[in-house]
DNA sequence: TCATCTCTTGAGCGATCACTCAACAAAGAC
DNA sequence: GTCTTTGTTGAGTGATCGCTCAAGAGATGA
């Protein structure tokens, strides 16, 4: 049973309003005067029920990791029968996602803590492992795309997995910097010509 | 003449203090003490000398587009002769200058203002302005290859300047990342596989 | 010599930072 | 009703932020 005075707020929805000002400004140009106004909460009802600034910010990481833009290449090297199709729908979705108006621009993940001070280097770290186990999600899938000779034998899989990050990553900041989703389509549609041809 | 007392430390020096801070953290996360103590100078000497923190970045920003890691696009894009050498010559060169420990990773001007209060915002626009001029850049070169034969008329000069940029600011991302040359290297090779083939 | 000009110095400005806490409020257990 | 538990509130903590300024120092010009 649930015990003592219950929470006013809806914890779900403070956290969506997190969020969006985390993905929108980074880790630490959000201040927590700026989270407690979003989220419509005073200073102690955040502390009391996300920890600190750090501890907020990691389950939006989270969070976000669960939600369509930022589980979407998962889900596609889980679906996509072919490695070749999982890319190309990487891609596509990628062009779709982080210009959507609907949501602040590029991948959180990919934009949140680039600018962090040494006190808040273990936050910036984190990110970075993250998008690092990615590209080693990567370079497995192309692994056992080469053994199972959907890629020919001369492919590196290391390297398409880092120059498919890459553009990744490049997408997003374009996004960022404005661009709009047919122009990203076609960023997309370039990148994958880069994909190996089949052996002679 | 020089009139009053002369300054007691010397300009450049410091400058290239404070842009090794500022390529290292970001615009936001380096505090005016930090720079200070870096340049070795108390912070009237930098007020009177730099003006305000957001006169000393963009001077920062200028003398980093004159040196070689900020100047190697452009210097590639006026000395080659084919447009195609250009741009390998530029993937190249960003594979090795972006990781080179020599000075911070990735470029100042792609990751130094990702992350800024509204306060700031005027410094990161300033930061993609240059950024969205660099995409112009590349357009007009790729147009005029279009037109000078050197790309087939079926090629889209516009989604091959923002499909580079996009690997370009990839790049610099990955070397951030902690991804070495050779890595970068093999990405630069992918990434021109998608120069369009000349017509049949 | 002395006035003038510029730079340096160290103290310190108001504002904001992440965060805390005592007092109070609203629920269940008994 | 009373106790216990948990959440909310608003004032306020010390630290740091970018930045300023009066006072002193080192140079030139007259």
């Amino acid at each position: 049973m649930a015990r003592g005075r219950p929470r006013t707020f809806d914890r779900d929805t403070a956290l969506a309003q997190a969020t969006r000002l985390f993905w929108e400004r980074g880790y630490e140009a959000t201040s927590v005067g700026e989270l407690t106004e979003a989220m419509n909460i005073r200073p102690g009802s955040l502390y009391a029920a996300f920890g600190d600034k750090k501890s907020l910010f990691k389950e939006v990481v989270e969070v976000y990791g669960r939600s369509p833009v930022g589980a979407f290449i998962g889900k596609a090297l889980a679906e996509e029968p072919t490695t070749h199709a999982a890319f190309t729908r990487i891609l596509r979705e990628a062009a779709a996602a982080y210009p959507d108006p609907s949501h602040p621009a590029g991948c959180l993940i990919i934009s949140a803590a680039t600018n962090v001070t040494p006190q808040d280097a273990e936050v910036a770290t984190y990110l970075r492992d993250l998008r690092n186990t990615n590209l080693g999600l990567f370079k497995t899938r192309l692994k056992a795309a080469q053994q199972q000779g959907e890629l020919p034998p001369d492919a590196d899989p290391n390297a398409l997995a880092h120059y498919f990050g890459a553009v990744i990553q490049g997408m997003s900041q374009q996004a960022r910097d404005g661009a709009t989703e047919p122009a990203l389509l076609k960023v997309a549609a370039l990148a994958l010509k880069a994909w190996p041809p089949p052996a002679a």
